[in-house]
DNA sequence: ATGCATGAGGC
DNA sequence: CCTCATGCATA
């Protein structure tokens, strides 16, 4: 058996063989330093931050255990769906963290004393001493934003669907082009569409996800579950939602040809081998995490290091977190566009 | 549905 | 080392 439709951990790279999309995520990095919470006020413009902010930060994160729980604004994660259901069993409500507000609106405020006695101690001299003179965290400029990047070229030449640029800024899109449009109004509502004719097909975002190898689109083989589940929930970038949508389109064109003349549907294969292993990152190290990242939410190596190490967290964990949390960040949140 | 992880591609 | 698309594992 060739077992071309088992995913194994390795040697799976579904849409990777294209040209590439060139220009699309790449003079990125500018826009990047978007939330930047400038925590300048206090007085440390220079060295970055030290052990005082960190530690302040840490302290912080404690203290909403203690004292306010959960009642800050905003919410790191799982966010943006306007109609989304998010029950809050117990993750979504288990990570009160203090936003830049708190952190940067009390320049004075001396956090409680009875947990500074081990909070507030720094993570290390080498921390605020050695060689991270960078100004890093010096106010950031205004963001651009890129609304409109092209959208992924793979997927779409794969379409044979429009032209390579295929993108329409926001508004002013005559709609004459294919139809294409990145306009999140319509994203939105094909992936609403797109999930209850799914579920009158009576297939899983799974099936979906498995069947997209079938159409044979060069370039396009299987997703996961995950994936589909995130384009319906639109907690996927802009572009990535933009390129999955002519793809899926089709999936579902097809897949409601097949159900009509009869009823044939994607074959499930079976899984096997190895299974990895997910780190759990317990709730207080979450807590600070989040309010380092307040903080910083690009913080060098060397703070990386400091920072598991004060979390007793390795430091790859560490990394791995703070891009997740920078790319959550960045995920479609268009309802509060429009 | 979502948290943590991987890997390609890019600077 | 980052971003981005994506996935496995899991709550």
């Amino acid at each position: 058996m060739m077992a071309m439709n088992a995913k194994q951990p390795f040697g799976m790279h579904p849409v990777l063989q294209e040209p590439k999309f060139s220009s699309l995520h790449s003079g990125s990095e500018a826009m990047r330093r978007v939330c930047l919470p400038a925590p300048q006020l206090q007085g440390n413009i220079f060295g970055s931050f030290d052990e005082s902010l960190l530690a302040r930060a840490e302290a912080l994160a404690a203290v909403d255990i203690v004292s306010h729980g959960k009642n800050h604004p905003f919410k790191p994660d799982a966010t943006y769906h306007t109609m989304s259901s998010v029950p809050c069993t117990s993750t979504s409500s288990t990570v009160p963290i203090s936003h830049p507000a708190a952190l940067t609106s009390h320049p004075h405020h001396a956090v409680h004393q009875g947990l500074e006695g081990d909070l507030l101690e720094h993570i290390s001299p080498t921390l605020s001493v050695s060689g991270l003179g960078a100004p890093e965290h010096s106010v950031m400029p205004a963001q651009i934003h890129p609304h409109h990047l092209g959208a992924m070229g793979h997927l779409h030449q794969a379409m044979g669907m429009s032209h390579p640029h295929a993108v329409a800024p926001h508004s002013a899109m005559p709609a004459c082009l294919s139809d294409v449009e990145s306009d999140p109004r319509e994203l939105e509502a094909f992936a609403e569409r797109f999930k209850q004719r799914r579920i009158k097909l009576g297939v899983t975002q799974a099936d979906v996800g498995a069947a997209l190898a079938n159409l044979k689109i060069p370039g396009v083989g299987s997703l996961s579950q995950s994936t589909i589940c995130r384009f319906e929930s639109l907690t996927l970038s802009h572009n990535n939602m933009i390129a999955l949508k002519p793809v899926l389109q089709a999936w579902l064109e097809e897949a409601e040809a097949a159900y009509r003349e009869k009823n044939s549907k994607p074959e499930l294969f079976n899984g096997s081998e190895r299974k990895r292993k997910r780190t759990s990152i317990a709730a207080p190290e979450k807590r600070s995490l989040e309010a380092y990242f307040a903080i910083q939410p690009r913080p060098s190596s060397e703070k990386i290091a400091a920072i598991a190490e004060k979390l007793d967290l390795k430091k790859n964990v560490v990394r791995v977190w703070f891009c997740n949390q920078r790319q959550k960040q960045k995920r479609m949140k268009y309802s509060a566009v429009h």
